[in-house]
DNA sequence: TGTACATCAGTGAACGCGCGTTCACTGATGTAC
DNA sequence: TGTACATCAGTGAACGCGCGTTCACTGATGTAC
């Protein structure tokens, strides 16, 4: 790491992150059956022994990946929120940022589907080690943030306030599964700016707000 | 078939049977990695090779398992509708019986986590025969009439009610596969009699009801 | 600036494993006469 | 009721495969003096 990022000396230098990225693209061609720690390495341009000096075993190798999901979809719903902040930054504030979290939750899934299924109960299960459990609250805690505005309360220690995350996040959650699974032709067609609005719809109606 | 279900004859007669059963025990115990057509077999009593007489491969297995399993979420709708019904046959009674089509939605992911992650957008891709789509779209069908009645319209061609039909779904769903995923301690501690009203909570939002 | 040496990050061969699938086979079942 | 025969549903051996992991190794990097 002395000299810049582009660095291809060997002692690689950057095998760690190299393998990830590799470890990425295989999960995206070849779904998660098929993804192996053999073929990352290769895809890397590696031995197929040469991982086992950055990651414990293919677990390791997994939950690392699965932590910088939940780290890029933490910084996508912000920057969705960001951008309906600059758009509009009026009266209805605390709900849009609530859609727009929501947004980006559905963006990102939509945008990584292998990843968000890794992410979320995939492979390689097992003792998760803190650095995934710390990077998923994170993005967790973005919705709960948002919340508590829109209700003016701590939205965890009320029961009213964790029924309105629960169901922000289930329908999120659920029209984000829902999607990626091509369980329904009409989403998996359409592009996502189609479907904003009705993203949006439905992160209103779990706050019980009026339509948008 | 000639004789009872008793029959243990040899050729086992019901071996197609046995094997779907040992599949879902297998399912069970060792998640959808580590399944296997080998293993499956063994527990069902019978050579590796016998499956092939029944199953034209290891997807055509999991296909037919997918298909038994949408068939029993359909069943677990229309049981949850029916109890409902009568417990109060009244004034609210359509928004009740898409609240319970949700409970029993729910209440069959929570009963088969392995199974409901089978059946939505699992192992055993590809071209999925037309029986396993025919049994999703029965359960799927259960949600769209009962919202059609709520809504005294055709669910499924007025966007108004397309949008009733996707929060519904979104918000069962997506709490469906949270509960199951562990992501939330609550839910899984949770008997599932106390979550109840929450589910119920959360179908009447995606309906735009009132609280219940 | 040069030399000796420890450490680190690679290599490639080898391990044992369980997998899905194929194959020739066998023996029981069901049918035709 | 008995016999010949086709069909069907099993068996067990064998195939080739890719996998995760281990191991002794090598050669480059970085450090101490």
């Amino acid at each position: 790491m002395k000299d810049g990022a582009e660095s291809r000396r060997y002692h690689h230098g950057a095998l760690r992150e190299a393998l990830l990225e590799a470890a990425e693209a295989e999960l995206i061609e070849k779904g998660e059956d098929g993804f192996s720690l053999r073929s990352t390495a290769k895809r890397a341009g590696v031995s197929h022994a040469a991982p086992a000096h950055h990651f414990r075993d293919l677990a390791a190798l997994l939950h690392a990946l699965a932590a910088r999901g939940f780290d890029r979809l933490t910084a996508v719903m912000k920057a969705e929120q960001a951008a309906a902040g600059a758009d509009a930054a009026g009266t209805d504030d605390a709900a849009g940022q609530v859609v727009a979290a929501g947004i980006g939750y559905v963006r990102f899934a939509i945008d990584n589907p292998a990843l968000f299924q890794l992410m979320f109960g995939g492979r390689g299960g097992g003792d998760k080690p803190a650095e995934l459990a710390k990077a998923a609250e994170a993005g967790f805690s973005v919705l709960v943030n948002g919340v508590a505005r829109v209700g003016g309360r701590d939205a965890l220690t009320t029961e009213a306030g964790w029924r309105d995350v629960m169901a922000v996040w289930a329908i999120m959650h659920g029209y984000a599964h829902l999607a990626i699974g091509g369980k329904v032709a009409w989403l998996s067609d359409q592009p996502f700016e189609a479907q904003r609005a009705v993203i949006a719809d439905q992160v209103r109606r779990a706050l019980r707000l009026a339509e948008g």
